[in-house]
RNA sequence: GCCCGUGUGGCGGAACUGGUAGACGCGACGGACUCAAAAUCCGUUUUCCGCGAGGAAGUGGGGGUUCGAGUCCCUCCACGGGCACCA
């Protein structure tokens, strides 16, 4: 019994394939384009399971389009600036550069082992200069297109490194290393203004059909555009007044305070003559910039002892709060509370005892439902009500239902010169400062005399100094002793660089685009660009639903505003992947195990130290938990195309997968059997022999019915590929291996089908296990390599079984099945399920009352 | 806290646009081959009742729409992703 050798085989096909004069994506061949993109990696140091899933998604769907005849191109570089270089170079003493080129390296090697059809010769990293040369050059395209600013913004800062901290280092409200409670600060940054095409973010994601519907939403709900009022609150004993923003104008009746972020103008202004006031921000702060912790905190408040004056009743005015919860990057970082109507203004009318006014109720209560209502909102346990209704206890407002009373709300307001109606949204501008090194520098200089000026581009690139240390916190390049020392491009005299580098997110916001021309001279080409864009496939995670792919969103338009291509949309097909979740272990103290330190069998125990282990919940593969598969001792040990085979059973690949043992072996075994049944599954047809007569017309024969369950394989795997069903196209495979496993005999049209089945096998699974694929056909005989084959084509004339069962109910459960021919008329139908002795039992001699028909599929009686 | 998902046998999952729930795989059990084991092959496998024919229940909980609901609506619960300086 042969073993399927894949060390040989793998090393072999991958060599032929690098080899093929075919191979290299050729820029405006005459063939439709196809761009396949997956997400490029981060290079942390060695691939992981993700990175397997992601990269096999990436390439079963770049050999099946090649297959369908389009001239694919198909990718791979370096998302290589980021925070881990630094954190690296500070624990381990070495430089981010020399740390981040080994890791690349490494993971290249990991990642041929893998035979992925990638075109490496368009490789690229964005942390070689001849990438973020290009990037300072948009950096600047975008400043004349008036497009960069710089304005204030609060960052998370650690009092004790005396350094910014990103808000994965903020744990708990305190610095990662120094353990300080963090403090905000404001700095002046550089910003992108994605917010000028708010507008057009927001109504193309209709255009994006051929993305995720969960991705269109959860971008929709970033960008958050919202109708409502801006509300002018005078200031009783001052000149000025209080502005906020509402959605819920309707509800300014039912107003009992006002309050104002902790970084509101107002507050600095109060707190610099209040020091409890001054304390209070300064708690507030100690939360740091994250919305979540800032969200989900403990609401606080402090009074000011200011009041507003309600805008619609000059008699009335409401105290006016400094509060935790205010943000001071939506809206006016003010807002009115009413807390009969918001949860959130609820718990803190509770907290600090503040009126609860309702001012919607349901419509068409009685009098005495109306007064349980309003009763019961003043219990401390009730929720706010938010839901739809009508207006009361509002004066002019009184019966109009919730959108009425917000255009009427809005005119008497405009009116009166107390507020207006306005559109807010959600999204910010994007602030691309950091105070770090491993970045691009942005390529501006500061000038005492002439301001802050761009480098001239033929000054570029700003490089990264080599020589930087990392024995104290804060920004290296500040620090550096010559770096930022330079001329003014203005004036020529003595200046300094600015010493940002750019986020990280805009190096991955144009890659793609890059990647049509990587050894310009100029960021691309227009000619590579204009042929190979839009993206027609892109594959990543989930995670970067919103981040990333807006801000290449936004940057797609800003280039084309800068003239630099003709699209809006970089990516026309999207696809999510799901993560990698495996069992967790714990010893008997309670720390983590690996897989490898658990046995299998039985009783689970340490092969550590033999005693028993805790089997913990199914979670995402991470390093803390120590959870981890390495792909490379599964490519090792079971090769290639077993483990992308395994990455495409079962889960579908939208949703979490769990990564187990005995999966992967199960897919080793499927590959063995598969090369068994080439190898030694009994005679085979010569290549190139006619389909038997015999065949055509035969459905019912096992070689007739094989041949009938190969032609449907192949009209179904096609469009499940298409589809992203990799799981329902491995159950295909295998069915289709099952049925032809089980012809027995040799006869000339069992010899047939069986060389026509195992040939079809080799072409559906090319996309998938591309080595054995290839192996299959060079064993069949092949000419040349199946890699330059085409996509098989279903034969119509074996498709169609004749027959359908139709599922026959009494009031709606199953109580027979009956075979009939295919189209068969209603009539037939009801008339053979009436005809039925289960059902006759069922019906116990009443007449049916109806008779539900649905043809080719069910009968149901209903009595 | 807010936004977006997910929930089906012992396990991963299948079920096209509301029409036979459990395809395919894993595991388990039984058998064949073998001195034995591994590998391989054959069979059984949602649960409960029943010798059987067959019947009943069943897609996270509760409610609803429908001749018919895993699929649509309401509500609750659990888990996952994102929340703008992790990438």
């Amino acid at each position: 019994m042969s073993r399927y050798n894949f060390k040989d085989s793998e090393a072999r096909w991958q060599a032929a394939w690098a080899a093929a004069p075919s191979y290299a994506a050729q820029d405006g061949d005459p063939r439709p384009k196809y761009y396949v993109l997956e997400m490029f990696p981060y290079p942390s140091g060695r691939i992981h399971m993700g990175h397997v899933r992601n990269y096999t998604i990436g390439d079963v769907i770049a050999r099946y389009k090649r297959a369908r005849g389009f001239n694919v191109l198909h990718p791979m570089g370096w998302d290589a600036f980021g925070l881990p270089a630094e954190n690296a170079a500070m624990e381990k003493k070495v430089h981010p550069r020399t740390w981040t080129l080994e890791n690349i390296a490494t993971m290249r090697a990991q990642m041929k082992t893998m035979g992925l059809f990638i075109h490496w010769d368009r490789e690229l990293a964005t942390c070689l200069p001849d990438y973020y040369v290009e990037q300072q050059k948009l950096f600047l395209a975008f400043h004349r297109q008036g497009l960069v600013y710089r304005k204030k913004s609060w960052v998370n800062w650690d009092p004790v490194d005396m350094t910014v901290l990103a808000n994965e280092q903020v744990i708990d409200g305190r610095g990662w290393r120094s353990g300080a409670p963090v403090e905000r600060r404001e700095l002046s940054q550089w910003f992108f203004k994605i917010t000028q095409y708010n507008d057009e973010l927001l109504s193309a994601l209709d255009t994006l059909d051929r993305w995720p519907e969960k991705v269109r939403t959860m971008q929709r709900n970033w960008i958050g555009r919202s109708e409502g009022a801006r509300v002018f609150w005078k200031l009783q004993g001052r000149d000025d007044s209080l502005e906020v923003f509402t959605t819920r104008p309707d509800t300014l009746f039912g107003a009992s305070f006002c309050a104002l972020s902790p970084g509101h103008p107002l507050t600095k202004e109060l707190a610099a003559k209040d020091p409890a006031l001054a304390a209070f921000v300064r708690q507030c702060e100690a939360l740091g910039t994250s919305e979540a912790t800032i969200e989900t905190a403990e609401k606080l408040g402090y009074d000011t002892g200011l009041r507003a004056q309600h805008p619609l009743d000059a008699t009335q005015s409401v105290p006016v709060y400094v509060a935790n919860f205010v943000l001071m990057d939506y809206g006016t970082g003010a807002i009115f509370g009413c807390p009969a109507h918001d949860q959130r203004d609820l718990d803190f009318a509770r907290k600090y005892g503040l009126a609860v006014i309702p001012v919607v109720a349901p419509a068409g209560q009685s009098p005495e439902e109306r007064a349980a209502f309003v009763a019961k909102l003043a219990t401390s346990d009730t929720t706010a009500f938010d839901g739809d209704g009508e207006a009361i206890n509002s004066g002019f407002l009184d019966g109009l239902p919730v959108a009425a009373a917000i255009r009427s709300a809005i005119e008497r307001l405009e009116a009166e010169g107390h507020g207006q109606g306005t559109v807010q949204w959600r999204l910010r501008d994007w602030g691309v400062s950091r105070q770090r090194y491993w970045g691009t520098p942005i390529p501006f200089v500061h000038c005492a005399k002439c301001g802050v000026l761009p480098v001239p581009e033929d000054q570029l690139p700003v490089e990264l100094p080599e020589d930087v240390t990392f024995d104290r916190p804060g920004n290296p390049l500040d620090h550096h002793p010559t770096w930022k020392h330079t001329s003014c491009p203005g004036c020529g005299g003595a200046a300094t660089r600015d010493t940002d580098t750019m986020d990280t997110f805009v190096d991955s916001s144009w890659y793609f685009l890059r990647f049509t021309s990587p050894h310009a001279t100029e960021p691309f080409t227009r000619k590579a660009a204009d042929y190979w864009m839009a993206v027609d496939q892109y594959i990543g995670g989930i995670e970067h639903a919103i981040l990333h792919l807006l801000y290449s969103r936004f940057f797609t338009r800003a280039l084309r505003d800068c003239g630099y291509l003709d699209i809006a949309e970089p990516f026309a097909g999207l696809f999510t992947q799901g993560m990698i979740c495996h069992e967790t272990y714990r010893d008997a103290e309670g720390q983590w195990l690996t897989p490898q330190e658990v046995t299998r069998e039985g009783d689970r125990v340490s092969t550590l130290d033999g005693r028993p282990v805790t089997v913990g919940r199914v979670e995402k593969m991470s390093k803390s938990k120590k959870n981890v598969v390495d792909p490379e001792r599964i490519i090792a040990v079971y090769g290639a195309d077993t483990a992308r085979w395994f990455m495409l059973s079962d889960s579908p690949p939208d949703r979490e997968m769990e990564w187990t043992e005995s999966g992967i072996e199960g897919a080793w075994r499927f590959v063995n059997r598969l090369w068994r049944l080439v190898s030694e599954g009994g005679a085979l047809a010569p290549a190139g022999q006619p389909l038997p007569d015999s065949l055509v017309a035969d459905g019912a024969s096992p070689a007739g019915a094989a041949l009938r369950a190969t032609h449907s394989a192949i009209a179904h795997i096609g469009e499940d590929l298409e589809r992203f069903h990799f799981n329902k196209a491995v159950a295909r495979v295998h069915e289709l291996a099952n049925t032809l496993a089980a012809l027995k005999d040799d006869t000339a049209e069992i010899a047939w089908v069986r060389r026509f089945g195992v040939e079809s096998i080799a072409r559906l699974i090319a996309p998938m296990m591309p080595h054995l694929a290839e192996e299959i056909w060079a064993y069949l005989g092949g000419e040349g390599l199946l890699f330059d084959q085409p996509w098989p084509q279903a034969d119509a004339r074996f498709l169609d079984q004749g027959t359908v069962k139709i599922a026959v109910q009494v009031n709606g459960k199953l109580r027979a099945t009956i075979d009939l021919p295919r189209d068969s008329d209603r009539a037939a139908a009801e008339a053979a399920a009436l005809d039925n002795e289960s059902v006759q039992r069922f019906l116990e001699g009443k007449v049916p009352r109806k008779v539900i028909v649905v043809p080719n599929r069910i009968v149901n009686v209903v009595v």
